[in-house]
DNA sequence: AGACCCGGGCA
DNA sequence: TGCCTGGGTCT
């Protein structure tokens, strides 16, 4: 008999926490504003239920009420937080670049940004690898062993098509962590989740880190935001 | 001296401003500048000062004043006419480009763009070269090695469209000008130069962007914009 | 034609 | 390191 428990499925080797996360870099230290909260219970995720659109998040104007960044910026514009792409994780921020010059003048680039980090990505795939495995997608390939002088014509330029979803969060263990965890928007700003679990009120790093990915991931799983809408 | 009104002669319905220039692009409708024409002479140019491929003329332009503009970061700023460097041809314009992400954030970079075409360089090896041989300077030659004949039908690959106009002045016949160019800038907004013969106030386009490349490449020849004084 | 994606180049 | 545009491919 097979374990349907999808739970169980998952199982990464090598669960790297965070290494791009430099020392230092503590998440925000501004224990003030927090809005937006809700509960989410690891274990619900079987079943969610259908996805509506329906968008919360609405900032308690708790004096500090930051409307809009209005930079009317020629070349960069933010996207606004209801048109973002659905696998988009939340709190993540897309902005429309539109180039300035050469032959491709006008059109139009988007860049993903992580909240917090301030990490920039440059496309969807980039931004999908990171969030399931938690490194960068980045480093060319240099291996030039052997000074062969015919080259093939194998040119690795692009895969046809393969949309397969890599999953690697076998390391967390979706046991061993608490009943329910609250996902806390910490910074308004850029959206920043930080999970929080009932009685603790404040997670070790590394287990949050870990928690984060699993959520993220889950929620990608289940189609973007639709995950979290199931879960509050 | 012909009035500037002499300017609304060109017929700019066929002129094309500026095909790359995409709506969207910043503009800074400031409507000053017209005018500004001076005559040259193409004979002047039997005998040019030699070239020098390392900076040429630089004596007295050391002065790396960097007058931060204090604007609202527009992540792009165009610089004044008379800050531009002394290498720089007339009617080329630089501007200063904030970086916006990244731990380097802050940071400027300077583009360089050529008038009417809005072709932007990066630096000042990538515009001499431009001015000089009329070809851009990148793109390695990645020519397919092997020549199979296969069959294109099976894999319809798109083909490698080739928008850029290239003008090299190997092609121009410098003895088939006539015999005084009046220059005159006619676009406010990029600063560019259209030549005008004395009897004819129209030009076509082709000949224009030889004429173009001449000139830029002539003023190059003179170390900038000190040809330009002496044509004055 | 436009969106997506990535390599490569320059600072 | 990060930004930026060229250009291939797919939609």
């Amino acid at each position: 008999m097979e374990e349907l428990n999808s739970v169980n499925v998952i199982d990464l080797d090598d669960f790297q926490p965070d290494p791009l996360l430099k020392p230092g870099a503590f998440i925000d230290p501004n224990p003030t504003v927090i809005g937006t909260s809700f509960t989410v219970d690891p274990v619900v995720m079987a079943s969610p239920p259908p996805i509506s659109d329906k968008k919360s998040a609405g900032p308690s104007s708790n004096g500090n009420s930051k409307p809009v960044k209005s930079t009317a910026s020629p070349a960069a514009a933010a996207v606004d937080a209801d048109q973002l792409p659905d696998w988009m994780p939340p709190g993540w921020t897309m902005e429309h670049r539109v180039r300035a010059s050469g032959a491709s003048a006008g059109s139009r680039d988007k860049y993903y940004r992580e909240p917090g980090t301030s990490r920039k990505f440059r496309s969807k795939k980039e931004v999908m690898h990171y969030l399931e495995t938690g490194t960068l997608l980045k480093r060319k390939n240099i291996d030039d062993a052997g000074g062969s002088p015919v080259n093939e014509s194998a040119t690795p330029k692009r895969k046809k098509s393969e949309p397969k979803v890599k999953v690697s969060l076998k390391n967390f263990n979706f046991d061993d962590i608490p009943a329910k965890v609250k996902w806390v928007l910490t910074d308004i700003y850029e959206g920043s989740w930080r999970p929080l679990t009932n009685g603790v009120d404040r997670v070790p790093e590394s287990a949050k880190q870990e928690w984060t990915a699993a959520y993220t991931y889950l929620t990608i799983q289940n189609g973007g935001k639709a995950a979290i809408t199931a879960f509050v």
